[in-house]
RNA sequence: GCCCCCGUAGCUCAGCGGACAGAGCGGCGGCCUUCUAAGCCGCGGGCCGCAGGUUCGAAUCCUGCCGGGGGCGCCA
């Protein structure tokens, strides 16, 4: 990558000046560069500046030093210092446009590498309880944690994507209860619908599919004939929408894990008794707490209820330690909404009690902030039981998979977002994805009308006979402009970003890399033409075009959105 | 009361220690006989919530305050 060189070349540089005595010694220095591709330069760095203050010297005679030992190489045309000490750097044009062979020749790899080192990395998202539809929140973690897995693989990741099934426990009773109140009623048979249940249309919809499906075996006094088959069938009906709407979103998961199977396999009960013999389990009022935990001093959970069935909080210490000890996964990341922010500390103190490394180089715990739902100007408050919230369905139907994912992906997952659902709708012909889409297809096109030529022609330039770029000619024939050379620098760094977005978790960078990119291209699209009667500057532009699009395509498909060929 | 996130252009959001603060949408004005006008070019628009502090340098870090959202259940 391009600022590792330049951070490499300046170092260099450094010692070399340290060594003739110009600049006085000092802790090894990671030269951090930045891209800034503007007037200013194409990379720069500020680490003179803080150099000055180690070395005591003044930065700008630190920065004129570095240069003045600066190693030669192909990648740099020039550099020097700026303003108090910056130094700032261009890369050379040749250079950067034999790396478009480069990009060419990775194609759909360009953009990937290895700095994860094969690591097994486990992302677990969504995880919603099939106790219901997919709610627009839930598609946030769902696209999110995607994105984060397509990145994790592209940087050289071994990647488990996971979906936390959470098929037990009290919600799943009142499920099936809520569930069973509307299946009965189809056979005219009463049976009380639970104080705490599920208010939404689909409760009613999935008993009437039931009944029209089983028919009336499933008849019994006031509850199911067999209650715990019976929650078993409506989440199968959960679980399959849920599957649905996520593969409509272009989500896949390699693991769907049942909290039911952890459960029976007795992982609960091992994971208790591990927390009670290390002490971190008092017993009072019937029921068994989690206590002592590092920072829970002032907060005691439940782990197992009076009644004597463990909590979701018992279950996911087990899943948490079978994540760690049972698969080994080198690291875990968990993508959560925001309303279970207050689950963190206390479910890594409680990997701590079972004397596991919770720390942040194992467990990494996103949390995705809030999603609002602006529905008739008015945010809408949003409850799974109280039926009350934005199917992910009707936000998938209303606006499409792509425009969906773009806006997912267009902000930082810390930051809550607002879904103007009528705005969604009615932009959408204006959505920037569709800019980003265009792009890819343009350079389709341009593809077809170079191949269209050669087809009939034997060359592709042939076909411009009539066609030039008046720009280009001004410098004579096969020439490439500044125009060229910004576009072939802004796809080199390319790399750069999807490693920095995948290291940060920050899948945001792509796509504001990518708009700005499909932005430059449209420009030079629009000033510039590839194809004309000048066969030299047309081969090497199609070169260009060609690297531009696999770009395009690599970072679209790290963002799960299709690059089209034509729109 | 305690905890988490956010206050940046009319709206939705980037930028999160460096050089003049950016984009999309919206507004105004131009550009289609040549590779898709789902495009391009130009203009207008900001005490970066407020007040202190740290620093050579703060939208960015720290503290306090104000405002918005969320969480604090023998729910998950």
């Amino acid at each position: 990558m391009i600022g590792n060189r330049l951070s490499a070349l300046l170092a260099e540089g450094l010692s070399a000046a340290q060594a003739a005595g110009e600049v006085g010694a000092a802790p090894a220095v990671a030269f951090a560069v930045e891209r800034r591709d503007d007037e200013l330069a194409d990379y720069s760095s500020a680490e003179a500046l803080r150099l000055a203050r180690i070395v005591r010297a003044p930065p700008r005679a630190i920065a004129e030093a570095i240069l003045a030992h600066l190693p030669p190489s192909p990648l740099v045309r020039r550099a020097e210092v700026a303003g108090p000490g910056f130094i700032n750097v261009w890369l050379d044009d040749a250079w950067v446009f034999d790396q478009i062979q480069t990009v060419n020749a990775a194609g759909p790899a360009f953009g990937r590498s290895d700095q994860g080192g094969g690591a097994r990395v486990q992302v677990e998202f969504v995880s919603a309880n099939p106790t219901g539809p997919l709610t627009a929140g839930a598609g946030r973690g769902g696209v999110v944690g995607d994105a984060l897995a397509r990145l994790l693989e592209a940087t050289g990741h071994d990647v488990t994507r996971e979906y936390y099934v959470n098929d037990a426990g009290h919600q799943v009773e009142v499920l099936g209860q809520s569930v069973y109140h509307h299946y009965a009623a189809v056979f005219d048979a009463q049976a009380p619908f639970p104080a705490d249940g599920y208010q939404g249309a689909y409760a009613a919809a999935w008993g009437a599919q039931i009944a029209r499906e089983d028919g009336p075996r499933w008849l019994g006094g006031g509850a199911a004939a067999d209650a715990a088959a019976f929650e078993a069938r409506a989440v199968g009906i959960g679980l399959a929408e849920i599957r649905r709407d996520l593969d409509d979103l272009g989500i896949e998961f390699d693991v769907w894990f049942s909290e039911h199977d952890l459960r029976a396999r007795g992982e609960v009960a091992r994971a208790l008794a591990t927390l009670e013999a290390n002490g971190y389990v008092a017993r009072r009022d019937g029921a068994v707490w989690f206590v002592g935990g590092a920072g829970m001093e002032d907060r005691e959970n439940v782990l197992v209820r009076s009644r004597g069935d463990p909590t979701y909080f018992a279950a996911d210490i087990a899943y948490h330690r079978d994540k760690f000890e049972t698969r080994q996964f080198e690291r875990v990341i968990d993508v959560w909404g925001a309303d279970h922010h207050g689950h963190v500390p206390r479910m890594k103190a409680a990997m701590e009690a079972l004397d596991m490394d919770a720390s942040a180089a194992q467990l990494e715990i996103l949390v995705t902030q809030m999603v609002g739902i602006r529905t008739d100007g008015a945010l809408g408050r949003q409850g799974k039981r109280s039926g009350k919230f934005v199917p992910l369905r009707e936000v998938l139907d209303d606006v499409g998979p792509a425009a969906t994912r773009y806006f997912f992906l267009s902000k930082a997952i810390d930051s809550q977002m607002e879904f103007d659902l009528e705005l969604a709708k009615r932009q959408d012909p204006e959505n920037p994805v569709y800019y980003i889409q265009m792009a890819h297809a343009r350079c389709a096109g341009i593809q077809r009308t170079a191949a269209a030529a050669e087809a009939s022609d034997g060359t592709a330039a042939a076909s411009g006979a009539g066609a030039s770029d008046s720009t280009a000619a001004a410098s004579g024939a096969g020439a490439l402009t500044d125009d060229d050379a910004a576009l072939a620098r802004l796809s080199l760094a390319f790399p750069e970003i999807v490693a920095d977005a995948a290291q940060n978790r920050e899948p945001h960078r792509v796509t504001h890399f990518l708009l700005d990119y499909a932005r430059a291209f449209h420009a030079y699209y629009n000033k510039h033409r590839v194809v004309t009667a000048d066969a030299a500057l047309t081969a090497r532009r199609l070169e260009l075009v060609q690297a531009v699009r696999h770009v395009l395509a690599n970072g679209l498909r790290l963002l799960g959105i299709d690059a089209p060929e034509r729109m």
